[in-house]
DNA sequence: GCCGGCGCGTGTCGACCCGACCATGACGGA
DNA sequence: TCCGTCATGGTCGGGTCGACACGCGCCGGC
């Protein structure tokens, strides 16, 4: 139950630069609302604090614009970590160009033989875009002593991530949109992958102990 | 080695309102600089539309300003994929809490029998914050009729995404310090997580097909 | 009487878009 | 062959929008 001026000194310490003006922009962008006195003097709660602490740490650290923050406060839904929608979006976007195996190989920084090693290891199915990240990636893995015949898995577990998407759908199929149903893939695809980075996590916590 | 009309209609794809006074925007801040003809127009080479589309994806995808994209790229430390970073610093931020099963069973929003299952199947281990986002998850995935049991191999995919990178440093072991070992061991997480991204990205292009 | 708070207007910086105006090269018709 | 026109690309200056900083004049309390 503070003042503004309140607010900005226990703020400081983490945020030097922050302004009473700025917290009363942030208010009239909706971010924050706290109480007002009977004469319109503004009064911070605990929970304000908190969820400002948040907002400027996300500007801070993740670089993020005020509406992005918004919508990402606005959904409990991932309200630590807050990434989700990174994959999500990443996983949307490209719509991936084919090319000739020569080009994936030399955007991609990798010889021909390796392409055809991994093309052998199921790991390139398709010459496009995609191909060319996953080459970089190899290359790259490959500092780490780290070779293509030791990555069989990861396609594995590729292909049934989006088997069981493809099957999680299937009832679906013909009474949607196309568009709906690649949104819907997506947004599916997106949850799996953090399921998956949620249990690496997990196992590489009990990995360090 | 294209003039920038070339450039916009071979990157509209991924970036549908990118415009050539964009691209000549980046190039007046210093993050590309193409080879210019002797009347002076611009030419850009493979180099260039790939430096150029890391630099749109980091805008688009983690809302980078673009002084800090030019930092980015400077450093040749990451600086491939694009994403990278996303998922190091989501595997490497947060120290997992120990908690109660109620607790996680809670703050999940699951049943003491679903999180049971979930133990059961090997997709909880530790009872934590990373325990918590797992029942999240999974409690979403409900909603599109995938079960815990459909998730078996996911845990699989995470034990091997962990156990080669263990395998991968233990040559290093004790060479280094403990510090460096888990930066490394992130760096390694974060390179196979966007490994796993591109090929599931590779899968579901052709699935739409 | 001074300080902290209020709203309001104006200024700034980053990240662009857009229009004006000029140069070039390819074209099709007189 | 010459000429008009059109597409493409160049610079330059102004405009816009988001995210603020700052200063003003005005209050109310101690």
């Amino acid at each position: 139950m503070r003042p503004i001026g309140a607010v900005v000194a226990e703020l400081s310490e983490e945020f030097p630069d922050l302004t009473a003006s700025k917290i009363r922009y942030l208010e009239a962008e909706g971010l924050i609302e706290p109480l007002r006195t009977a004469r319109g003097s503004r009064r911070y709660v605990d929970a304000d604090i908190d969820r400002l602490r948040r907002i400027l740490r996300l500007q801070r650290d993740e670089f993020l614009p005020l509406s992005v923050i918004a919508e990402r406060l606005a959904q409990p839904d991932a309200p630590e970590s807050g990434v989700g929608s990174v994959p999500a979006t990443r996983l949307r976007a490209p719509r991936p160009r084919r090319m000739s195996s020569a080009e994936v190989a030399q955007r991609g920084g990798v010889d021909a033989a390796t392409l055809k090693e991994l093309a052998a290891h199921g790991l390139i199915t398709e010459m496009d875009s995609s191909a060319v990240d996953v080459c970089r990636l190899v290359a790259r893995l490959r500092e780490y002593g780290i070779e293509p015949r030791h990555l069989r898995s990861f396609r594995v577990a590729a292909d049934r991530e989006v088997g069981l998407v493809q099957q999680a759908l299937a009832p679906r199929r013909g009474s949607t949109s196309s568009l709906e149903e690649r949104e819907l893939t997506a947004q599916l695809l997106a949850l799996l992958l953090d399921l998956h980075i949620a249990l690496v996590r997990q196992r590489s916590s009990t990995l360090e102990a």
